[in-house]
DNA sequence: ACATTTATGTCAACATAGCTGACATAATTC
DNA sequence: GAATTATGTCAGCTATGTTGACATAAATGT
């Protein structure tokens, strides 16, 4: 059953750089997939509890690491519309998990505060997913952390990588 | 600025496995996040022209990948409900870029195939993601794509590792 | 042979999380 | 005082997941 006309398989495993083969790529597109799935799921069972989704923990994570971040910042990491996070948004203030300051500079601005309860259900969210990474990344290693890192970091578009870095840094806009 | 209490933002960004720290973790959760956007937001963009979305593409690839795939074995991979896969595979068949063919042993099962045109359209799909696992892996080096693939397989858990690697292996369930 | 199980398909109803467009309010800036 | 900005909110649409129920054809078990 070799194909006549288009080579679909051919590629080795090994040699997965330099000019890695098609299989390779593809390997690793479905890892990406696999993974991230595997990284998902256990929060996403914690926060079926609640009646909350992934767009929740995702906010919560990203004011957890930048108290004070106003609605624009975080409408500009999560790549949303403001009425799709505010969707999300809202029933986290409503049940105290989340709380806004009017800013001191702007009046305008909400600043965005995780509340006790809002820091502890967060923490109960990326508990098992710390888990899964540091039990991945002692079994693989600082040489292949390092790389997992770099890789992520240069799968991104250049004026992405500054954002996410800037983001992962903690740093504020100014 | 040391935290009294709870140490909330301590590690340094060197030394990053081990036992990384809290700061390692949520970034590498980020870069999790952010890598996973970038590596769709291509496609995605061509999906549109066809009214598909990223199902779409998913089901494509694994019976690009696993010509004669059967249905509950698609079914296994993406880990969605047959009704949630029918909505999916449905136009595809309908626009003629999935075949479905009797199985030869059990002539229950339909067996998957992209047609020609399928085929082209995953090309088409997978061409700015394979670019983009490409340009990174090249920046990046062989050692790093390495630990890349080793810390995202170590992500899983046993028995979904098992399962994607089999399907990576490319074999068939027998 | 007949009953059961399996592989697949389909209908209906529902939930989540994204989107666009339109409009409102308050505060800042020009 | 006018224009812009930050935020909120209403309404409706789409994509993709879910459950539950039922149908058909083929394979399997007894």
């Amino acid at each position: 059953m070799t194909a006549s006309k288009a080579p679909r398989r051919l590629a080795r495993d090994d040699e997965t750089a330099q000019d890695p083969g098609e299989q390779v790529l593809r390997e690793s597109a479905e890892l990406m997939f696999f993974g991230y799935r595997s990284l998902t799921q256990d929060p996403d069972k914690i926060l079926a509890e609640r009646d909350y989704g992934r767009a929740h923990h995702r906010a919560l994570h990203f004011i957890g690491r930048q108290p004070g971040l106003s609605v624009a910042g975080l409408l500009d990491i999560l790549g949303v519309t403001k009425q799709s996070l505010a969707r999300v948004l809202k029933p986290l203030v409503d049940d105290g998990l989340v709380e806004q300051h009017v800013g001191e500079n702007d009046r305008r601005q909400r600043l965005l505060f995780l509340t006790e309860e809002g820091f502890a259900f967060e923490e109960r969210l990326s508990a098992p997913q710390r888990a899964r990474l540091t039990r991945a990344f002692r079994e693989a290693g600082p040489e292949a952390v390092e790389g997992f890192r770099a890789v992520l970091e240069l799968m991104m578009d250049a004026e992405q990588r500054k954002q996410a870095l800037t983001v992962i840094a903690g740093a504020k806009t100014p």
